[in-house]
DNA sequence: CGACCGGTGCTTGTATACCAGGGCTGCCCG
DNA sequence: CGGGCAGCCCTGGTATACAAGCACCGGTCG
C-alpha cells in the first residue's frame, strides 16, 4: 500500500488519524444516522488497512456513536431521545457544580480567553461549525476557570449524542445569535460574582437544547431511534464521498 | 446482576471477555498500577491472539485505565491524584444532581432493592468483592431511582481510577462497615425526602475518598503519577500470574 | 576510565488471510 | 402464482505476517 498517505509516524498513527476523521463525520452528520459503515469500504476510501479504520469503529461504538452488531454490519447509531436526555442531565449536572467550585480569584488568563471568545461569536458572517468550535472552546474554559478542566473529556466523549441533536437543531434555525447572548449573560454573573444567575442562565442555555431535539425529531423522524429494538438493515446504504 | 455474554453464542467474542478480564485485573489491583503489559504475553496467557488483546488495551486506554505508548509499551496506568479528583468531582456532581431530580413517588421496586442491598452490605463476613459490587449497585440504583439510570454507564467508565484508589484505601482499613452507615444515612433521607440532608450525607460519603488516597499515597508512593512526565521504562515488568 | 555508537531484541502499528455467521436473492416446488 | 428453502455474498471476528521504532547492552575509541 502506499506510504505516502501520511507523512512517517511521528506521534501521528494512522488510527488516530482514521478515528478522528470518522468521528467529525459522524458529529458533523456527514454521516448521517442509520448510515451503514463498511469496514472494507471505509480502508479502501481512506487508503489504510482494515485494522485502523476497526479500531476506530470499536472506539466509537464505545462513545454510542457507533453500533456494531457482529456478522451484520457497523451504522452510526441513531439520535436516541433517551441518550440525549442523559447527555444533557449530565452535563448540566457537570457544568453546574463547576460553577459552583469557582474561586474567588478567577484566573485572569482565562477570563482574556472567554472575553475573546465572546467577541468571535458575535462576528458577523461566522459559519456555524467556527460557531460549535467556539461554543466548545467556551463551555471548555469556563470548566477550566473551576479547576475542573480535566473533567471536560468525559462530558466530551458522553455527549457525542446531545451534539448532534444540536446540530440538527441550528442547522434548521441557523441562528446562533440568541445562543451567543447566553454564553455572555452566563459570562457576566460569573464576572460579578453572582452564582444564582450564573445557575439560572446556564440551566436556561443548556436545556434550550431540548426544544430543538423536538422540533427537529418531527420533521425528520428517521434520524431518531424509534425504540431500543433497532433493527439493522444492510440494504440502508449511504454514501459519504 | 445477571450478565447475559455467557448464555448464548450471540455477543460471546473473544474481545469482550479479554476486555472484561484485564478491566477486572485492572480494577482490583490484580494488575497493580505501573505494570507493563505486553500484547504477546497477554495473548498468549489468554489464549488468544493479539488482536482482541489489543482492542482490548485500546478500549481500557481510552477508559485512562492503560498507557499505550507506540513502539515502547503498555502499562497499567499509575493512580494520578488528578483524575481520581476529576472522577470525584464528576460523580459528585452527577449523584447529587439525581437526588434533585428524584421523583414524589418513588419506584416501590427499586427502593425494595436498595432495602435489600443494605442489608446485604451489613451481612457478617462479607467479602470486600462482594462489598464493593453492593456499592456499586447501591449508587446505580439511586440513579435509577431518579430516572437518570442510564447515565452510570458513563460514570462507570470515567471513575475508574477513583475505584482503584477506593479500592487501596478499603484494602487498608478493611473495614466497609462505616461506608454502609453512610449508605443507610443517605437511603433514609431520601425516604423522608429530606433533600437537604441526602446531599449533605451523599457528599460526605462521596469524599471519604479522599482522605484515603492521601493516606495511601503516603505509603505506597509508587502506586501514584509523580507528575505529568511520566516517562515509560521498559525493564519495570510485573508479572501477574 | 568514560562517552559514544551500532547491533539486537523487544515493543506496538499496519496489512492481509481465513473463519463463522446472518441477510438477501432467486430458484424450485406445491 | 406464492411460499419455502438453499446457496451466495458480505459482514465483522480472529489469527498471523510484516514493518517501523525505541530501549538496552556491549564493544570500541578518545
Amino acid at each position: 500500500m502506499a506510504r505516502s498517505n501520511r507523512q512517517s509516524n511521528r506521534g501521528r498513527t494512522s488510527r488516530r488519524a482514521v478515528y478522528e476523521t470518522l468521528r467529525r463525520k459522524v458529529l458533523t452528520l456527514e454521516l448521517p444516522p442509520g448510515a451503514a459503515l463498511s469496514e472494507n469500504e471505509l480502508a479502501a476510501a481512506l487508503g489504510v488497512s482494515r485494522t485502523p479504520v476497526r479500531e476506530s469503529l470499536i472506539l466509537l461504538s464505545q462513545e454510542g456513536l457507533v453500533q456494531i452488531f457482529p456478522q451484520v454490519g457497523s451504522f452510526v447509531s441513531r439520535v436516541d431521545p433517551a441518550k440525549v436526555a442523559d447527555a444533557q442531565f449530565l452535563r448540566e449536572a457537570v457544568e453546574l457544580a463547576a460553577l459552583g467550585d469557582l474561586p474567588a480569584e478567577l484566573d485572569p488568563e482565562l477570563v482574556d480567553a472567554l472575553r475573546h471568545n465572546l467577541a468571535e461569536q458575535r462576528r458577523p458572517g461566522l459559519a456555524l461549525e467556527e460557531f460549535f468550535e467556539l461554543d466548545e472552546a467556551f463551555h471548555q474554559t469556563l470548566l477550566r476557570l473551576s479547576g475542573h478542566g480535566s473533567a471536560w473529556a468525559t462530558v466530551v466523549s458522553a455527549k457525542g449524542h446531545l451534539d448532534r441533536a444540536r446540530r440538527l437543531g441550528l442547522y434548521d434555525t441557523a441562528s446562533p445569535a440568541g445562543f451567543a447572548d447566553q454564553h455572555v449573560e452566563i459570562f457576566d454573573a460569573v464576572l460579578v460574582g453572582d452564582l444564582a444567575l450564573a445557575h439560572a442562565a446556564m440551566r436556561t442555555h443548556l436545556r434550550a437544547v431540548f426544544d430543538d431535539v423536538e422540533r427537529i425529531r418531527a420533521r425528520s423522524p428517521e434520524l431518531f431511534a424509534t425504540d431500543s429494538g433497532t433493527v439493522p438493515v444492510r440494504r440502508n446504504v449511504v454514501v459519504w464521498e
